[in-house]
DNA sequence: GTCCATGCAAATGATTTGCAGTATC
DNA sequence: GATACTGCAAATCATTTGCATGGAC
C-alpha cells in the first residue's frame, strides 16, 4: 500500500531527513514483492530497472534508514546474505514479525503470520523476569514438493 | 562429556576421515562452554591456548565438518558472526535444537531448551503438507538487569 | 608410502565508508 | 545557499580457498 509511503514521507520530515526519489524507490521495490524476502542486491536490481544511476551503497544506506524506522524487518537464512521484508509494524499496529517455514531441499521459504506464542511469553515473563517483546520462529522441513507429504511413510 | 569426543571419533573413522588433534580440541573447545555461543574466532582462541600452532583456516574448516556431523548447531544473532554450541542431536536423542531469549539492551543470550512447538507442527504438517523436522525460536526482549521486571510499568 | 589435513597467505564477497559532486529544503 | 544525500571507488572483515608441507594410517 501507499501506507508505507506515506508513513516513510512523514518520518524522513520529523526527522529532518530528506525525501529523495532513491529513498522512495528503494520501500516500493520492498513494497512491490510482499511474497519475496529480498537480498540488498536484488533489491538493487528491482530499483535500477526504473532508476539506472542508483549506486548498490544508495541501497544499503536507504535498507539501514528503513530497518532503525522499524519500515522492514532483517531476515537470516544463512545462506550467506542477509534479506528484508516489509516491516510487521509497519503501519498497522501487529507487534509480532511472521515466521518463516524453510524447506531443508529445496530452500523454498513460506511465510506464515499467526500469534505463536503469546501464551509461552506471558510465562517466561512472569517466571524469569525476562520481559518478552518479540519473537522469531522458523521451522525447518520439506515441503509438499520435496516429498513433506509421504516423507513419514518412506522412513523406518 | 566425553560422549561427544568418541562419536566424533567414530563418525571420522567411519568416514575415512583422519583423527587429528586439531580436530578434537576443537570439539573439546566448543564443549568446554556449554553455556556460550561460540564464534570461530573465539574458538580459535581457546585452542590456542593448549595447541598455539593452530591456524584460523583449519578452525573454520573443523567447524563446518562438526556441523556436517551435526554435533554442532550454528547460530545466527545477526551481530555479523556465526556462532556454534553443541548440537541438540549429540549423542543423546534429543531432536530438536534449544532457544534463545535475547536481551535486546545488553545482548545477553539465555538458552532455554523445551519442545514449544510440538502441538503445531503437527497442525501445520497436517494442514500445509509441510512436514517439519525443527524448529528454532528467538525470543526478544529485556532481562531482569536491563528492566525485565519493571519495564511495563514505565509503559504509558 | 599414500592421502588427507594443516598452516599460511591470498582470494572472496557482502557490506561499509571517505569524499567530492549533487539535490533537497 | 546550507546541509544532507548520492555515486563511485576504496576499505573492511568474516569466511573460504590454493598450495606446499606435515601427519595419520
Amino acid at each position: 500500500m501507499a501506507a508505507d509511503r506515506e508513513q516513510f514521507i512523514r518520518l524522513l520530515k520529523e526527522k529532518g531527513l530528506k525525501v529523495t526519489n532513491q529513498r522512495l524507490l528503494v520501500l516500493e521495490a520492498i513494497a512491490s514483492c510482499p511474497e519475496e524476502h529480498l537480498t540488498a542486491e536484488e533489491i538493487y536490481e528491482l530499483v535500477k530497472v526504473s532508476y539506472p544511476e542508483i549506486g548498490l551503497a544508495t541501497v544499503y544506506r536507504t535498507i539501514q534508514l528503513l530497518n532503525e524506522l522499524n519500515l522492514i524487518d532483517r531476515i537470516n537464512f544463512d545462506d550467506g546474505f542477509v534479506r528484508y521484508e516489509l516491516g510487521s509494524a509497519g503501519g498497522r499496529r501487529k507487534k509480532h514479525r511472521h515466521h518463516h517455514l524453510i524447506c531443508l531441499k529445496c530452500g523454498r521459504v513460506i511465510s506464515f503470520q499467526e500469534d505463536l506464542l503469546e501464551e509461552l511469553e506471558a510465562k517466561i515473563t512472569a517466571t524469569a523476569g525476562f520481559h518478552i517483546v518479540d519473537h522469531e520462529v522458523k521451522l525447518y522441513g520439506y515441503c509438499v514438493e520435496c516429498g513433506g507429504d509421504f516423507i513419514e511413510e518412506k522412513r523406518e
